[in-house]
DNA sequence: CGTCATTACGGAATGCGTAATGATA
DNA sequence: TATCATTACGCATTCCGTAATGACG
């Protein structure tokens, strides 16, 4: 088999038609070219050059060498670039989970930078709620999950994205709703309330059992998502708590309000395994915005 | 710059997710292995294998350039095979000069047997009278002529492809068609004879001067083509010497008389400059038939 | 303590450069 | 005689293989 060097010496030589010019270029003496020619000819089996001491010319052979000399050069050059981008995390593939709820304010900023910082980077998104996501991480399907707490801190690594308040959603003829000021857990005494799966979307389900823990509400429904929350509020099955960011859902017939005293924050993670090596999540990490 | 054989190297290691695996595969030890994805690493600027003691696995970089690893040494595998088919000439371009008349007998199977024979030489085809053909062969623009006498020995070598009889040509209603016996020179006394071009078409033009020299026919015509000759039999302008091969012109309205006496052979050449390299030609001279 | 990748070291092979050769105009 | 590719030879570098080291289960 040949070397890439007497590929080189082949493809100068060819182009000078001329060992010494062509010696000068590759920065050594003409005796070694001749030999590493000598040598692919060998090599290839097939005269590729025929030369004697005034001339030197491209057999046809040659000619036809010369080509795939060129190409695979050309290859070579280029071999490692997508390899040192990938490894510096600027080109590969994110598999990205999210939740349904962190789209509405997380997510398309999130995709928007990406695309630009880097665009080489192909975004898989997987929508699933974040028990789902975990397994997913866990299972190495997912790079990357935008959910909440809780998951299990051993293994999975975490930074919190976004932190918003929480807020009461009811309908627009609701007497809260005419209240004019934020809602103390004691306004939804006797409220009809609708709540969240305590497995699939456990995060929403405990913020709103603790808010409401000192009145005691009806809780009827067990819902995983933020909208689909929202729209039996808008159809008069209850009240319910949501983060702010539902506002931009816009759902048409419900009053948002804000809740009285501190501390109702419902927190974004984006979560991932502890031992991942994925250089494109490693990069991803870096331009994430952090929230403390 | 990397080598081949590192890059044999990581495909082995690669694949076999195994060094001393790897190394068997590669015939040689594992140090000399490691050292050599070393080097590659360093090349490319990234790791590629993610190792400990326990276990070799690919990073996302190695994943990436495993993909143009393979795809290299393919180009290297096969890089030679059409250099080395063309050198013999197996593969490549035949530049052919053909005579009209030549056309009748001698391309069409000489066409077949080429594109039978050497599939992948592609033959460029160009009609031209021998002088036309042999200004080509010694401007470089055509490979391979078939032609006929005179030319250049000297710089041109040749070899005979077809030899034929003369024949006459004669309106089927002329007074020689009805002699039902080989015509002798004689039987041209006070005939309209069509005759060639002395410079376009000299041989023929020669062969026809030297049968009728003793009786004195009245040439006027000064035609290129044998088959404009013909048609100008057929039209009633007068008689004429044709190669025999001139029959499966199927032209109507003319008929082909035997002349008498031995000797009047038209020959076809295969003409080419003695000079010439192109392993195509060398190739196509070996499968030309040869007559004495 | 066994497995497996890596480092250490001695010997062989490869490759370069200088010098000599040969062939051509 | 001048040019230019090739062969001859000495030296440096590279690379392999054996042996030793180190890390991990």
């Amino acid at each position: 088999m040949f070397s890439l060097d007497q590929l080189s010496a082949f493809v100068a030589v060819a182009e000078e038609l001329h060992f010494g010019r062509a010696a000068e270029r590759l920065n050594m003496t003409q005796p070694p070219l001749s030999r590493q020619v000598q040598k692919l000819e060998r090599a290839v089996g097939a005269r590729l050059l025929e030369r004697d001491n005034r001339k030197v010319e491209l057999t046809e052979a040659g000619q036809a060498f010369l080509t795939e000399a060129r190409r695979l050069l050309a290859l070579v050059e280029t071999a490692g670039d997508l390899a040192r981008r990938v490894d510096q995390g600027a080109a590969g593939t994110l598999r990205l989970g999210f939740t349904a709820t962190s789209a509405i304010r997380t997510l398309g900023p999130l995709l928007r930078r990406l695309s630009e910082e880097l665009p080489d980077v192909d975004v898989i998104l997987h929508e699933r709620v974040t028990p789902g996501q975990i397994d997913g991480l866990l299972r190495g399907e997912l790079d990357l999950g935008l959910g909440r707490p809780p998951f299990d801190s051993d293994v999975l690594d975490s930074r919190i994205v976004s932190r918003e308040p929480l807020c009461a959603v009811v309908p627009g003829n609701h007497r809260l709703a005419a209240l004019g000021r934020p809602l103390t857990s004691a306004d939804f005494s006797g409220e009809q309330v609708i709540s969240y799966s305590p497995t699939q979307a456990r995060y929403f389900h405990e913020l709103t059992v603790r808010f409401l823990a000192e009145s005691h509400p009806r809780i009827e429904q067990r819902v995983q998502q933020i909208l689909t929350v929202i729209l039996l509020v808008a159809a008069g099955r209850g009240v319910a708590l949501v983060p702010a960011s539902a506002r931009h859902l816009g759902v048409e017939g419900v009053t948002y309000c804000d809740l009285a005293g501190p501390g109702q924050a419902v927190e974004l993670h984006a979560i991932w395994r502890r031992d991942a090596t994925s250089p494109v999540l490693q990069r991803v990490l870096t331009m994430l915005p952090e929230h403390h």
